[in-house]
DNA sequence: ATGGCGAGAGAATCTCGA
């Protein structure tokens, strides 16, 4: 089976994008999309189950935003983190296939020296805490996301020009590391890579073109899946569409 | 140094993303 991470920058623009996609890829299991933009009553339930998925989601007006959306049921849906005070909908959970399926859309931080860049920060905590319950309760974990880091500087197209800009800065990657301390496995880097692999491209100066991009979309797998994890890939196709999103699909193999 | 592009809200031109 396969899991999979898309921010798709609004589902309303790329559900049709998306349906093509599944379609395409008849081994997906479940795919965890961020920035839906979508109030819950605007959220393309019908469509998407008439289609024969299920579905789980949270959304909002405009911002963030993060759906499930499965071919295998989904159970034990949670949404948000618990015990976090926060309006902005980015983090929804469920079982799939007795795998603990967790989406999160992780702040952007605008800027290091920005409000929202401490938000951001504070918001990780909450997340990387979370993150640790839940493994308690589900060894067998995947933690799907936007997480607007790059973790090392080969998931930069051009590191000396992002040196300490938001999304590589030295506190966003040590967060990231946090999140592996819990005993997370960053499931791209288990396998042999491309050099310059990006999941997002900037939509401006032909960044696509140029593979201007950066790696900061990620499927980080608990310990207990690692003797399954069969593969890692970032699917470049859907960036190469009309209208496409700025970011492309993350999937990794589990047996 | 700044904006580039795209999406949403809403009705011209903002904010925000990364």
């Amino acid at each position: 089976m396969q899991f999979a991470t898309w921010n798709v920058n609004s589902l309303k623009v790329r559900l049709p994008q998306l349906l093509e996609w599944l379609a395409a890829n008849p081994e997906m299991t479940a795919v965890a999309l961020q920035e839906t933009k979508l109030e819950d009553s605007a959220f393309p339930k019908a469509d998407l189950e008439a289609a024969g998925y299920h579905v789980a989601f949270i959304g909002q007006k405009t911002y963030n935003g993060v759906a499930i959306v499965s071919r295998a049921p989904l159970d034990d849906v949670v949404v948000n983190i618990p015990g976090f005070d926060d309006e902005q909908r980015r983090v929804i959970a469920a079982t799939v296939n007795g795998i603990r399926f967790i989406c999160a859309y992780v702040v952007n931080g605008q800027a290091v020296s920005s409000d929202k860049y401490v938000y951001k920060l504070r918001w990780i905590k909450a997340l990387t805490d979370y993150v640790a319950a839940e493994l308690k309760q589900y060894p067998e974990l995947i933690l799907a996301g936007d997480y607007n880091i790059a973790p090392e500087d080969r998931d930069v197209h051009d590191p000396a020009k992002w040196v300490g800009e938001v999304l590589v800065s030295a506190p966003e990657r040590a967060a990231f590391r946090q999140l592996l301390a819990l005993g997370l496995i960053d499931s791209f880097r288990e396998f042999e890579q491309p050099e310059k692999s990006f999941s997002w491209w900037d939509y401006r100066m032909f960044a696509f073109k140029r593979n201007a991009g950066l790696r900061i979309d990620h499927l980080l797998i608990s310990k207990a899946l690692k003797d399954r994890l069969k593969a890692c890939v970032i699917d470049k196709e859907p960036r190469k569409v009309e209208r496409p999103s700025d970011h492309t699909p993350v999937i990794v193999t589990i047996e």
